[in-house]
DNA sequence: TGTACATCAGTGAACGCGCGTTCACTGATGTAC
DNA sequence: TGTACATCAGTGAACGCGCGTTCACTGATGTAC
């Protein structure tokens, strides 16, 4: 589906994409234990042994799949930055935080599945798997950038800065697993949102000090 | 190993405690998925069918193991509890907090493989798996019962009390899972130790206000 | 433009593995008399 | 105290399953002449 059109005749023409589609979709349905071989070569329609022509093994493919989920949830948190409304740099950089926080919170949501896959090998990813999609910037990357403007912009003192996202990542990510996999499983979508906003709160609390009290309205996606 | 001596003969005498004791040393070297039926018969010294005298199907098995991790993890946050040094009633409520956060993040680091399976399948236990251990609180009540305190020596307004837990609760599990399993699995002790400890003061920022500043010396049990 | 050929993406069949689970059984144990 | 018996915790063998992976192969494609 990713890049070009079918050709003619057996040869199947970007078999490997269609492979790590499949891939992508029981990831999406199954999480990471989903992501098995043969089944993959199954719904795109091919013998098991013609995925060995573009992965070298199974954990080759499940971490091609790792990589997408990883671009996707980049992609996901960008988008929810695109949208801020125009304001003073310090409102924008606050928003920024908040955005980059909700839009993590958002697509461990959505895409439980392929979160809980983006993360099965996130270390061992090699450049080639291109852990940020489309070459942007990884989800850590984006969290970086703005905690580094909220530096700019006065709102967070340079001595807290160093390993300020270890708190804010940790915050988010717990709370997705709880939510996703965890004992919040049952949770009903208006108290996980609920919970997701006042976490996203304490967040700001904790790197920049008491927000003003606008700030408990923000949603997460 | 856990209750009666073993008994002469053929019968084992308390075969399903053996069979749990198999499954938590597996769940301990491999996590959740190394939770095998067989594995932990052949450990036991018996033939595979002979488990389902005692669990169900493996599952059953899966449970029980992770209801004697959760009860580990609380045993391990209850005992970086009772070390607690002698304060004012606001300093030690205030130590509990953290002491709780600690034996958290401490498990996690040691029992990697217990502490996720854990989380496996921590909803759906029953009351007969017994997930506190020993009839105690659990690891979430343990925290309720830390924020209960700090309300009632006045350093948590009631105001803020609700869900608090959520926050600290997604903190610590986050950072646990980003540390065992995740991107931040390369980190050494030291800058662990530090982030943890970094954490821990974020939390109480967040929750609390910002803390004295004697407060940095927290570590991670 | 036509033909011979090398390439290599796919096929079809099979492998060994370990799993969870079921079957009919056996024989030590504890109990009733 | 001794004997007959029911119980039920364990045995041994086997099942079907789906997996990842390997083998020798085939035939459409693109290229060299």
């Amino acid at each position: 589906m990713a890049t070009s059109a079918k050709r003619s005749g057996y040869r199947h023409g970007d078999l490997r994409s269609a492979l790590l589609s499949a891939g992508v979709e029981l990831a999406r349905e199954g999480g990471p234990g989903a992501v098995v071989l043969r089944e993959a070569t199954r719904r795109t329609g091919v013998s098991p042994n013609a995925a060995y022509r573009h992965f070298a093994d199974h954990h080759a493919l499940l971490r091609a799949v790792c990589a997408h989920a990883m671009g996707q949830l980049a992609r996901a948190m960008e988008a929810g930055q695109a949208a801020l409304p125009a304001a003073s740099r310090q409102q924008k950089a606050r928003a920024r935080l908040r955005a980059v926080g909700a839009g993590y919170l958002g697509y461990a949501r959505d895409e439980p599945g392929l979160f809980r896959t983006a993360f099965t090998a996130a270390d061992e990813l090699t450049d080639a798997d291109d852990a940020a999609g489309d070459g942007g910037l990884t989800p850590f990357g984006l969290l970086e950038a703005a905690l580094d403007e909220l530096v700019e912009v006065g709102l967070l003192p340079v001595e807290q800065r160093p390993d300020a996202e270890m708190t804010a990542w940790s915050a988010v990510h717990g709370l997705s697993m709880l939510l996703i996999d965890g004992p919040l499983k049952h949770l009903d979508r208006r108290q996980a949102d609920r919970i997701a906003a006042q976490l996203l709160d304490h967040v700001e609390a904790a790197l920049l000090g008491s927000p003003p009290k606008s700030a408990q309205t923000g949603d997460t996606g």
